[in-house]
DNA sequence: TTGAAAGCGCTACCAG
DNA sequence: CTGGTAGCGCTTTCAA
């Protein structure tokens, strides 16, 4: 089915149906009608592909996520995909699950699909796919990670401050021993956020400990990372997640052990996740607008205006703290040994 | 860049670079060296649209879901994805967010992009849609939603007995006041949910009786939905819900207002995604296997071997009980006016 | 083992 | 206002 098809039932040329198609309102109306009605009873719909390639450039805007299962990036997506929609755009998106080659894999599948447009929303990054990226013509935002370079624009957030926040936040309430839960991605001794965890605790309350611990992005790498930590004997009276996601998994493993939140142990989260609402207890954690971020990530991927000039920039964004249930003051004293009966004790007192 | 330009520098013809590019054997070595030193040297990527366009015919599958937000939708698209994947498929997806206005303009993208096959997880329809769709030739599988006709293939689970579990587990429990919480793609009277619930309260339990209240799919929705309840004169002893996501909500509210789960009310899910696990108090609910849901969508979507005939099948999905936290046995009594007191009551001892 | 060339379906420019 | 037609970049016979 296609455009010749439809011209002959109509008794046009191919050209007309194009424009008949394309809203060219230059066409004589009854032949616009007989046109769309030829369309209609042939059930056609124009072949995306040879359109694309006849015109030579896209309305198609790619974003890379590394896990959208985690209601972060999902909310970035959605944000993102509406205001593309708004303004004529359509998206394509891709999981890359935390793994550089799923990314260069999936930055080639755009590459090739000619997307107008690239957003990485992602943690994973690999050396010859910035080369790649650099090289193509296509404008990119990268969120997070990235070097800002020509034609490639960076929004960040800025974690440091969104770390003190938190960490200030606990240490006046008395806390001294803090561990902090991340996942694989922010393990890495590269990584700013693990820095930022430690540099804050070590800056902020020069009496404080830190412990570091980390599992797979999501509800059960939370929980898992939980368990490894109280199994330690590193026994902290706080516990900073690297986001809501994870921390929902945290809170899972410690009533299961039978430590309450907040008295016996105080937990934050990162992000203001829509679940971080609605878990129990509810989570103190720092707010991160995505709807914004989504908003900016496309509007910076647009070939717009004065824009361009701009373009190479760096966006900071700037995080709240929020303050919820699962945070409190620290338990008077903090002692080893404690552990586990404290956890048998949490634990009948429940059942 | 294109293949002129490769086949230019390497010093050959287009149909040797593209040969090379596709890994067709028959081209010498010393060759193919020289077409893929030149291919990267140039950081080519061959179009895609062109190459559909040559080739006529894709391995692209294009899936639908309502709602990519809620977990249920994420598995079974994910599932989806790995199956395509292993088989060299490329997947895209899209949101439809319940609106079969938003489930057209993307079903006409997908064909536009002549996707090799269409999974619809969908609850939304569209009457002309079904039509188009079927005079397309394009293999089609609905999960939950559509009539069977050729080639297309329907994916079901079987709520009705689904809902027979759960509401015969409740009624072993002694509620005889229940609620069921949907959300408005299962509000119509064409629901096969919203009839089930009732013909299964009313078979079941004939002196029981049943409520029910919608809110949009989601945390919040759940939220909303308990929250009329609970302002209604209607005093559940139990609600169900129509889906985990919700029904997390719903537990968020019933928190709230004071209520204990399941002490003062007990609350189900269904689905029962990771989240089901990691609520408090954790949701007794259905198990629907998303993973094996996607497979089998996977496998009826490619044009393969003898399967073509039996093409137009359906395919039922048997849900088991999960029982967890959130049930149990029924209050005594059910009187009215105790909402307030109760509410202040589980309040002050909760704080 | 390689090259020449005919499309794939659509757009857009040039005439009329 | 409409038709003819040259590409867009790649695949795929058909010959060599």
């Amino acid at each position: 089915m296609n455009l010749d098809a439809v011209a002959k039932r109509a008794g046009v040329s191919t050209a007309t149906v194009s424009r008949v198609l394309n809203d060219l309102k230059v066409v004589r109306s009854s032949t616009r009608a007989r046109v769309l009605k030829a369309a209609g009873e042939l059930n056609y719909h124009p072949n995306l592909h040879a359109r694309s390639l006849a015109r030579g450039k896209s309305r198609t805007l790619g974003i890379l996520v590394s896990n959208m299962e985690n209601p972060f990036f999902f909310d970035i997506y959605r944000a993102l995909e509406s205001a593309a929609h708004a303004r004529g755009y359509e998206v394509v998106v891709a999981n890359t699950d935390y793994r550089s080659e799923q990314l260069v894999s999936s930055v080639r599948l755009m590459i090739g699909w000619r997307v107008a447009g690239l957003a990485a929303i992602v943690s994973e990054m690999d050396a010859n796919l910035m080369q790649a990226l650099n090289d193509s013509r296509i404008p990119i935002v990268f969120y997070d990670v990235g070097t800002p370079r020509k034609n490639i624009t960076n929004v960040r957030v800025d974690y440091r401050k969104g770390m003190k926040k938190i960490a200030g936040y606990l240490h006046s309430l008395g806390h001294t021993r803090m561990a902090f839960v991340g996942h694989h991605s922010t393990l890495g001794p590269i990584s700013e956020r693990r820095k930022t965890f430690l540099e804050t605790i070590a800056r902020f309350t020069p009496g404080t400990e830190g412990q570091i611990v980390a599992g797979a992005d999501g509800l059960e790498g939370g929980r898992q990372a939980a368990r490894e930590l109280l199994a330690s004997n590193f026994h902290p009276t706080a516990i900073l997640c690297v986001n809501d996601f994870m921390a929902v998994g945290v809170l899972r493993e410690l009533r299961d052990q039978g430590i309450r939140v907040p008295n016996d142990i105080s937990v934050t989260g990162f992000d203001n996740i829509k679940l971080a609402e609605f878990c129990s207890p509810a989570l103190t954690t720092v707010h991160i607008p995505r709807e914004q971020i989504g908003q900016t990530i496309f509007e910076n991927l647009l070939p717009d205006s004065k824009r361009d000039q701009m373009s190479g920039r760096e966006i900071l964004i700037d995080p709240e703290l929020v303050v919820r249930e699962s945070t409190g003051l620290a338990r008077k004293t903090q002692n080893s040994a404690g552990g586990k009966e404290k956890s048998l004790a949490g634990r009948s007192a429940n059942s």
